[in-house]
DNA sequence: CTGTTAGCGCCTTCAG
DNA sequence: CTGAAGGCGCTAACAG
């Protein structure tokens, strides 16, 4: 900066001053500055102005695991938001495991990061709110906090869930099968609450037998499918809450070739042309990674001092069906 | 840190010290400036180390289109690359616009990034060269450098797109079509040039009315395949540049209902239970982002001093045979 | 082993 | 409208 002011015939500060936009400053003189930073191709360090100005311009972004198309369109609508507000993002990966959060949380915090978003990995949220109390703002994306208070975005999962089992009651289903995540997950709890006040609501019971709760990939979907599957007394339908497990279902109808529905949570390319009874809750991934951006610039924006509650956002299920739907 | 020095009866120093495990710090001191540190929930900022350290610890991407499975498992390579040696990733997306693309660099230059990985939206790369030149290293992805020297990691397009082509005409095929990008880019260029070596190599010569060039998307894909089949002198095979064109092309066989076989680069899920005979050419995404991680950090602790040569790498690709293939 | 001095590059404040 | 002084929080380099 100092080249330039001498290039420019001024001092730092007026380039300082020009650089930022400043009207105070005469025409002329911005233009022989302008025209010395071009000349010598000078860039402002923003490390020296942040730490001067205070904050860095930059959020963090922590998700469970970028590889699933869910997160990665969760980051691109994190993304948007922060970019239209001029703020970068520093995204890393937890791949699901709670200490590796906790440190990347920390670096984040090192970093000085105006605000963070977070797709927990585990149930209990205590590390987080530490970010929180040294007064960088947190959104939670997914799932809600768990013993502590914070900003969160959530989807209609209960909603979505009690959705897609209706339509398979409504289609004739009376032994509908459950293929979901361990209950520990927030998710997978919600979602299971769904589908029994779905059976519920006509007046049926579930068949517990007919509940598998553990699978939490493809693999094991699928071999826990063709264990219910193969039961005499096997479904007519099965519910499963997201697309992996969705996806061990299919390969599990694949290997049985029975005529089996199935609903599922989390839309997939190619689900329409693979010619089965399929029925989908989707919603938009983007949207969540929007508003929690939004949320996240408007509690900074708002300053550390402005106590807000805490607010939580839905994001609403939309039930997609594909292929023909026997009953 | 001046409250941590108070609180533990030394100087801002010897607490500097005590951070960076500097080993010439007697062992009681140390505990009790760890102690202090804990006691007051003290954290380094990384904004003021890092201006007077230099660096910021932080590497730039820039990604085409997050959204895309590719581009995600890419930037996760890349994560793990960087996590390895503590630097964080600043990730952005270019929505593959050049003067997009363009303002991000800028960004990641005055964030005074250590270093940048960018996949390039267009053909032309002279906007990366100043980064390049203001001393801040640059590894390109996917696409090749053009007009300008910097260190790479490709996929082996041509290989790859021979490979499958060749196992078509093995299989009997003699009228195969083509299904690609523009021949802009590069990709699209290098996979019809093996495809077209594939048929030399057999002494066959692709017929010019089954190339299409145009489709950028599944929707065009599905038009151009469409349009192919339905020439009386159809082809009896098609390979397709990318997953998307090759999705585009699947709806299209669903459609008509003819027999033909399917090529296409880039595996996707589900392409096995599909049903059709699917050849893919198949490779490992997140080993480009790692490759190109590591090539990164390797030329930044080389220093701006060495004038290393531009390197080049190469990521193998391997052809995956789905459903049966009939001749 | 520990402390002092000085300055990284910028911007806020206060004088011209 | 422009400049000079001072300091953001940290750490190299040099004392002690």
């Amino acid at each position: 900066m100092r080249d330039v002011a001498t290039h420019a015939k001024v001092s730092a500060m007026t380039v300082s001053r020009v650089l930022k936009g400043d009207p105070k400053v005469a025409e002329a003189t911005r233009q022989r500055v302008l025209g010395a930073v071009d000349a010598l191709g000078y860039r402002r360090n923003e490390t020296a102005r942040r730490l001067r100005v205070g904050g860095s311009g930059m959020i963090g972004l922590v998700v469970t695991n970028l590889a699933n198309p869910f997160y990665s369109r969760l980051a691109l609508g994190v993304q948007e938001a922060a970019y239209e507000h001029g703020l970068r993002v520093l995204l890393s990966n937890s791949a699901e495991q709670v200490d590796r959060e906790k440190g990347l949380v920390e670096d984040l915090a090192a970093s000085q990061v105006d605000g963070m978003i977070v797709v927990p990995a585990g149930g209990s949220h205590r590390h987080l709110a530490p970010a929180a109390l040294r007064g960088i703002p947190i959104v939670l994306a997914s799932r809600p906090p768990g013993g502590m208070e914070a900003d969160c975005v959530l989807v209609d999962d209960f909603g979505g869930a009690q959705a897609a089992t209706s339509r398979l009651i409504e289609d004739g289903h009376r032994r509908i099968g459950f293929l979901g995540n361990p209950p520990a997950l927030y998710t997978g709890a919600e979602r299971f609450r769904g589908y029994w006040a779905a059976h519920e609501e006509a007046r049926l019971e579930p068949d517990e037998r007919h509940v598998r709760r553990g699978p939490t990939d493809v693999a094991t979907a699928e071999r826990a499918a063709l264990d219910l599957l193969r039961d005499p007394d096997a479904p007519t339908a099965l519910f499963c809450t997201n697309n992996r497990l969705t996806q061990g279902a299919i390969r599990a109808l694949r290997t049985l070739d029975v005529p089996v529905s199935l609903a599922g949570f989390d839309d997939f390319d190619l689900a329409d042309v693979l010619g089965l009874p399929l029925t989908i809750v989707s919603y938009d991934a983007d949207e969540i990674g929007r508003r929690a951006g939004r949320m996240l610039i408007d509690r900074i924006s708002a300053g550390a001092g402005a106590d807000l509650p805490a607010r939580r956002s839905t994001v609403p299920t939309e039930v997609i069906r594909y292929g023909t739907q026997p009953s």
